[in-house]
DNA sequence: CGTCCGTTTGATACATTTCAATAACGGTGG
DNA sequence: CCACCGTTATTGAAATGTATCAAACGGACG
């Protein structure tokens, strides 16, 4: 019942733009071709080389890379909106893999990286790389954080990149959480539940959370 | 006796060049005068305005953050070399602090980020913040292991940043360390012992170390 | 020689993981 | 519509790793 929520969100992006419109990431003169991904469905590989770069009009992803011992460590989510894929080097670092349904517009990177291009586009591609870089950096100090402060930080991140004023309807599964946050799939289990049962939020189903106290979370974050 | 290894190091930095002469985020346009500190001296604070860029000629820097009750996170050794403090923002995200004796060549932000310096500074400033990306990951990886394995982790990474030969004269103190990781000091004390009672390292003095087995710490690392 | 600070070592407490079992969900076919 | 199944999520009990607390050690320096 509560997907409607999610479903009826009016939004709409075009498929040759010079705007905004995601809250993270975003390019101003992106232009690229839409593309589809099902679940799980690679859009790349690490290794493969670094040739485009994605803006998500819809779904989300998952960026991670593999370690030993199927243990997985999930880098970022990526979300509609977000712009990401710009690898410094030739070659992919981290895997992407669509989470739900996605559909995501493409664009060469060398058309992005040449000269010709120009300054402006540059500069942009700086910030984009900058604001990775902030996002990053806030992973690290948040891996630096318990197991409940991690929970309390990825709600609030989700609630802000994706919620609808109190709901946050999560597109990723438990393992994706937990390998995300650098927990084991049952302490971030657990971390539901204790939040439930504090009062903090409300489970409908497993990826339908209600914040009941958004600010209460917020500052566990610190 | 071990740190003449270090002191006898030969190298020496013009106040002005135009060459890369680090291993790590080198800038080729850089010009900047040369400045000192010492020990615990902070270049910079968490808000001050991110005005100039910094190159390590001496010494080592700590780049860290004041977290709750007391705690610290450590989020990059700065060696001679380095090129740091390209924050995005107009403020600095973290603090900067002197560990031994330093000394550095800064660069006004600005003289990077006009346009009158043109395409190729750019391109450079981009490069190094794209390695700065990448190194941040490479920490987000260590923190998601072991203590045992990050304390290898960091081992090879000063093997290689400082290191002679097999031979690393560690600037930093044991808290530093820690805070680097993300353990306790103990924890950090404990993994060296354990580390020289398998015969991988020696440890002459606390700060001086002899990997009698890299590769074997490297294999740790994955 | 004694003091101070950083380091090491030991004993205990705690958080999180691991292992194991149960429960809930989503899809499929009868 | 319901029974079945595989998958995902939850819950419990035990094991593990690391942190914390506390004390001893060691070198540098007056």
């Amino acid at each position: 019942m509560l997907t409607q929520t999610a479903d009826a969100r009016p939004y709409a992006v075009p498929s040759r733009f010079n705007v905004r419109i995601g809250p993270e990431n975003s390019i101003g003169l992106f232009r690229g071709k839409e593309k589809t991904f099902s679940p799980n469905e690679d859009l790349f590989s690490e290794g493969d080389p670094a040739d485009c770069i994605f803006m998500i009009t819809r779904g989300a992803v998952r960026s991670y890379k593999l370690l030993g011992e199927g243990r997985r460590k999930i880098e970022a989510f990526r979300l509609r909106g977000d712009v990401f894929g710009f690898d410094s080097g030739k070659e992919r670092e981290f895997c992407a893999q669509a989470i739900d349904e996605v559909c995501v517009l493409t664009a060469r990177r060398h058309s992005f990286v040449d000269a010709a291009t120009g300054y402006e586009t540059m500069r942009e591609l700086c910030a984009v790389s900058a604001r990775e870089l902030r996002r990053v950096q806030q992973h690290t100090l948040l891996l630096a954080m318990t197991a409940p402060q991690r929970m309390a930080c990825f709600l609030i991140e989700m609630l802000r990149r994706l919620g609808e004023r109190h709901i946050v309807e999560l597109p990723m599964s438990r393992q994706d959480i937990a390998d995300y946050l650098g927990l084991s799939i049952e302490t971030v289990s657990r971390a539901f539940a204790r939040f439930e049962a504090s009062g903090l939020i409300s489970l409908p189903t497993s990826r339908h959370i209600v914040l009941h106290e958004p600010e209460a979370l917020q500052r566990m974050c610190e």
